[in-house]
DNA sequence: ATTATTTTCGCAATCGTTTGCGAATATGAA
DNA sequence: TTCATATTCGCAAACGATTGCGAAAATAAT
């Protein structure tokens, strides 16, 4: 039976609860022949102590809360899988919330983080949140909170970042020093910040050039990056390279290098910003900035520990990017 | 403040802690003016019932686990958002946890899962899984197990599966159909059983066809997929289609499709098992038969429930596929 | 006015574990 | 033997919420 309690055993053994949980802790106060019996005895009968009990009396849960907007993306996955791998070292489990990018829905989602009584929070806002309040009510709730990728403005909060900055002008350099004078950039929606500071530091890098001629698209999904790629491509004058700012910006553009029958690197040249699973389904393979989900979650989950070891006072950290070559520039 | 509890609602109101718990829950006992002061108390309060206490007493936590082998995973993507949106509105949360395709990670993640007394378990289990006694175990604990996708052979078990056979003779008679007559098929691991189920509804359907040559591969992953499309594309003979048994095969057979050149469906044709978010990263897109993630959650969530409500005969479903045309066959 | 009935609420136990404090027993010293 | 110290253990409260049962208060019935 797993649902085997001190109870129990103590009544077995005819002595009190208090010595069997003791026992079982390897309390100095016990005699090695009571210790042995108990633990004899618990092994047998399988005693598992239940969570339930020990987080009520504890107040800590040992369990992380990790809300995203989507499950079904590659980036958060890396994410998650990183802060799980660390979660399980340290003993914690992790109850995973998707918001969908709906700021109604984190809130619920934040209201069920209390209610579990979550040891701590990994977050990344929806696009379209604003308003921070229900944010704040957790940290009253004294639920520590790490924002990671797309995080608040709001710097009384720990923030994990990718070095947008760093990785855009990476990307711009490199397309600089290849000798590219035709650019096409390809940016994600134009409300996100990271959209915004993506932008900026790829046009002011590119832009110290003069001889480089730069077109800059919009794309919200994978198909519209694949109609403006195509739409830039005519026969008279091709871009020499095109830059993406994603994965989903990426499959677009693929899709329709492959549509239009372009051979990399010879035809035209591609870099993208990516945490380097897609660029690796193709042939040849994306040159890449890479924007690592992975390594923001091995950070995220040490800033985490160290707040809960006491060093509360917030920051603001980024994980740098690094250049990744591959055949298609 | 959220850690508001009974005690302290009933100590500012002077009434018994029972009181204010059954006035919030609206308990016929309790006169409605004591109602209304209780109530507005709590909500000006902002009282959250304290989830721990609350599992300790009900023993019930509200929350499934989900084991998978990896979350980086597409399939188990789609898979874990279907199950997370039906629990959301059951009022359930979801525990993940990743087994690494390890039978000892397996047995430590069942553990946490019993001390956390989840109140069901969507277990997906390892390649190397062959001694079921941990999730015996579960059941000795009253844990209801839904298993999905790659399940044991035990029909003690609930299992959820995809229709392999029905999906993958469909794939089988679409390219008898089209004519094909040179057919290589790229298949998983052979050592699994989801590999045999296919792989033999496959070539039973195929080998009805005298005049077809079928030539059989195994690969372990997106790699060897390649290598093995590679091998078997041959200036003198080429086959005139390529049959891939999962995700990860085909983006190894499609990676090699662009290093050879070839055009679809011109060059060859091809079509795979998939959930369907790869096959639309290509141009054209990739003919494939179904077999949805999503689908299989929402199927596994509609059984535990139905577990949970007392219909513990165990059963084995399946989920229907389906062909999806794209361009590439 | 007295009894019967209903309304309204509190006591106390319970879920399983942890822990401060005190008590009983054992061991040692004088 | 007697007192002092160590060793070993149990009592009881606590974490926060729920609930059966009984008691007090209010109302109705006679």
């Amino acid at each position: 039976m797993s649902n085997t309690t001190l109870k129990k055993i103590a009544k077995v053994l005819d002595i009190s609860i208090s010595t069997v949980s003791r026992a079982l802790k390897n309390h100095p106060d016990i005699s090695v022949s009571t210790k042995q019996k108990v633990m004899e005895l618990a092994q047998t009968l399988e005693y598992e102590p239940n969570a339930m009990a020990v987080n009520l009396r504890s107040k800590n849960t040992k369990v992380f809360g990790v809300m995203i907007p989507s499950i079904t993306n590659n980036f958060y996955d890396s994410f998650i899988a990183a802060v799980e791998e660390e979660a399980r070292k340290s003993g914690y489990s992790l109850m995973i919330l998707q918001s969908g990018d709906n700021p109604e829905a984190e809130i619920e989602n934040l209201k069920i983080y209390r209610q579990n009584r979550v040891s701590g929070l990994f977050a990344c806002i929806s696009q379209e949140t604003i308003n921070m309040a229900p944010f704040y009510k957790m940290k009253e709730a004294e639920i520590p909170i790490v924002f990671f990728d797309k995080v608040p403005d709001d710097d009384t909060f720990d923030k994990i970042c990718l070095a947008d900055k760093d990785a855009a002008v990476l990307a711009a350099e490199t397309l600089l020093e290849k000798g590219k004078k035709n650019i096409l950039a390809i940016f994600g929606n134009n409300q996100l910040s990271i959209t915004k500071r993506r932008l900026a530091a790829f046009c002011g890098c590119i832009k110290e050039d003069k001889q480089v001629k730069l077109i800059i698209e919009h794309a919200n999904n994978s198909q519209q990056a694949e109609e403006k790629t195509e739409h830039h491509f005519q026969p008279k004058q091709k871009p020499d390279a095109v830059f993406c700012m994603s994965d989903e910006i990426l499959t677009g553009v693929m899709k329709s290098m492959q549509k239009m029958n372009m051979k990399l690197p010879v035809d035209t040249g591609i870099i993208a910003l990516s945490d380097g699973s897609f660029p690796k389904l193709y042939y040849p393979e994306i040159t890449y900035i890479e924007t690592s989900g992975y390594k923001l979650g091995k950070l995220a989950f040490e800033r985490m520990m160290d707040y809960i070891m006491g060093n509360t006072e917030p920051k603001e950290l980024f994980i740098t990017s690094r250049y990744v070559a591959g055949g298609s520039l």
